[in-house]
RNA sequence: CGCGGGAUGGAGCAGUUCGGUAGCUCGUCGGGCUCAUAACCCGAAGGCCGUUGGUUCAAAUCCAGCUCCCGCAACCA
């Protein structure tokens, strides 16, 4: 058990407005891993948390008439909120604005200088002078400033730079050398040929145009800009230190197991963060997941389309787990989900309501209905049972392989299986009919006893996904075989059980066209 | 010729690596059942798998061209 560690992460959110459904999904997805991974006895270490610096908070608190540091204390405490509105069962939830964390990319920061991996030098591009903004060819509309639509010129600020270019070659073979390091697998391609093959620019992590930032100890009116210092939180809150004795945390679960981004971010974390860390001699984290994202429709969600939906509006008014399994299921591996409320409703009142809801309910029903409550193993076991038993019993190992492969929406599928197959064995089994012969009482028990036992088994392995429902389905059950090691064998529950009164766990949403 | 991804019955997707009866969830229609949240179970209709051409006994799957959609294009989180 001792080795058997698993360290994930997200990417730390932007504190400069309240993420978004699609922003949400990440950290239910990490979460989903996580749990599993306990589950499954690992030493789980999770990390999650805020990105807090940088000149569009300085602008946006400048806006507010706050300071920057109640600015993201503000947003931060909202994206808080949120994770634990969404039941995520992070062990950190880290803050960029942490002094420790500062003071240690202080520290690595000058040592990338001292070791000669980072120069000064001159940063220019296009600059907008009334909006105080850098902007790169993409970015202009029309050849103007994005924001306010003005000119922009040719500008220089001094900058420090980080030599990404000694790197190339060592990165390239890297990759190609660890299939698997980065996924999917079209990504990496991506990565490959549009930024590392043609050659590596140097990196300006440096910037003088805005305050708030780490400072850089040796040159003042520098502040660290943002990669050095947000890629970093993976390691400082762990108690890295570049120089001089790390933490405990940092010992037993460094390298990373899985790094969880978003694919608009997979540029930094497969190019400048493997750098980085190559550079301060570090081992590599062992996979990187850019996720797809999730769309309102055909379109991305943002505010100048008016389609922003949050997670938190959805969780009042359709439960938590109904929006994590939503989350989790629509997201397919590797290309873009789609968010509507048409859907969401959908696969609430068919998968939740009707396959699981219903079968918990109508199971529980019967055993009060025909035995008090009580379930027995009266073991009158039937060819028809053994096929229920095999996919109840052979599910455990597709889970387990698909959650390494990450296919997470398929795992909660093969669960679901189980659910399925239980609704169909009910009517092969007809126990109202068996419930009218006196001398079918005990086939009678054995069927309920084998539906409940299978409920148990989906319900175990439904934990990750949806924890309260799962234990909203053991207080029903009244059982406590929960744990991963109760899945080798068919027949854990305990046969005597008193069951619970019937409830209902998911309401059917009625559609009003 | 910048790079990459996608186009599969009404909807959302899988299948394409290693060619060989086109599958899943939902919806529709018909049937069954009644323990249950008008839920559950069975069956049916519905697709020339974007388009053109090629390879092959055989292509959604391999090759080439074309059309449309999307992401990325370097310091923007």
């Amino acid at each position: 058990m001792m080795d058997k560690k698993f360290y994930i992460s997200t990417a730390i959110a932007y504190t400069s407005a309240k993420p978004h459904i699609g922003n949400t999904y990440e950290v239910v997805l990490a979460d989903a891993i996580a749990r599993y991974k306990r589950l499954q006895g690992y030493d789980v270490y999770f990390q999650t948390g805020t990105d807090e610096h940088g000149e569009k908070i300085e602008i946006k608190a400048k806006e507010a008439g706050v300071t920057p540091q109640e600015y993201v204390d503000n947003i931060a405490a909202e994206i808080k909120n949120i994770w634990d509105v969404m039941n995520t069962s992070y062990d950190c939830f880290v803050r960029t604005t942490d002094v420790n964390h500062e003071k240690t990319v202080q520290e690595i920061f000058k040592k990338f200088y001292e070791q000669g991996d980072i120069y000064k030098g001159e940063y220019s591009g296009l600059y907008c002078t009334p909006c105080e903004s850098f902007w790169t060819e993409s970015q202009l509309v029309d050849g103007k400033c994005p924001d306010c639509g003005r000119d922009v010129k040719e500008a220089k600020e001094e900058a420090y730079f980080f030599k990404m270019s000694k790197y190339s070659k060592w990165l390239e073979e890297y990759i190609e050398t660890h299939p698997g390091f980065i996924e999917p697998e079209a990504r990496k391609n991506e990565i490959m040929n549009t930024f590392i093959k043609p050659g590596l620019q140097d990196l300006c992590v440096s910037r003088t145009s805005f305050k708030w930032g780490i400072p850089v100890t040796f040159d003042e009116g520098h502040v660290v800009y943002v990669w050095i210092d947000a890629l970093s939180n993976y390691i400082t809150f762990l108690g890295y230190h570049p120089d001089g004795e790390c933490g405990d945390k940092f010992k037993k679960y460094w390298p990373c197991d899985i790094h969880l981004i978003g694919k608009d971010i997979l540029r930094f974390h497969t190019i400048y963060w493997p750098i980085m860390l190559h550079a301060l001699s570090l081992p590599l984290p062992k996979r990187i997941f850019g996720h797809p994202w999730l769309l309102f429709g055909n379109d991305k969600m943002s505010k100048s389309k008016g389609n922003i939906v949050y997670a938190d509006d959805l969780v009042e008014k359709y439960g938590v787990d109904a929006v994590r399994y939503y989350l989790i299921h629509e997201m397919p591996f590797a290309s873009d989900g789609t968010f509507t409320n048409e859907l969401l409703v959908e696969s609430i009142n068919s998968n939740l309501a009707n396959v699981l809801g219903n079968l918990v309910n109508r199971t529980i029903g019967m055993i009060n209905k025909y035995f008090d409550g009580v379930v027995v193993d009266k073991n009158t076991s039937e060819e028809l049972d053994l096929e229920l038993k095999n996919l109840v019993l052979s599910t455990k190992n597709i889970v387990d392989s698909k959650m390494d492969d990450l296919r997470i929406a398929d795992s909660l599928d093969s669960i679901f299986d189980i659910f399925r197959r239980c609704n169909k064995y009910i009517d092969e089994t007809m126990p109202w009919v068996l419930a009218k012969d006196e001398s079918k009482r005990e086939r009678l028990s054995t069927v309920l006893y084998n539906l409940v036992e299978s409920i148990r088994f989906g319900t175990v392995l439904l934990q990750p996904f949806m924890p309260d429902t799962a234990d909203k389905i053991f207080r029903q059950l009244n059982t406590n075989k929960t744990t991963y090691d109760t899945l080798d064998k068919f027949g854990y529950y305990e046969s005597c059980s008193h069951v619970g009164e019937a409830q209902v766990l998911f309401q059917r949403i009625e559609v009003k066209k």
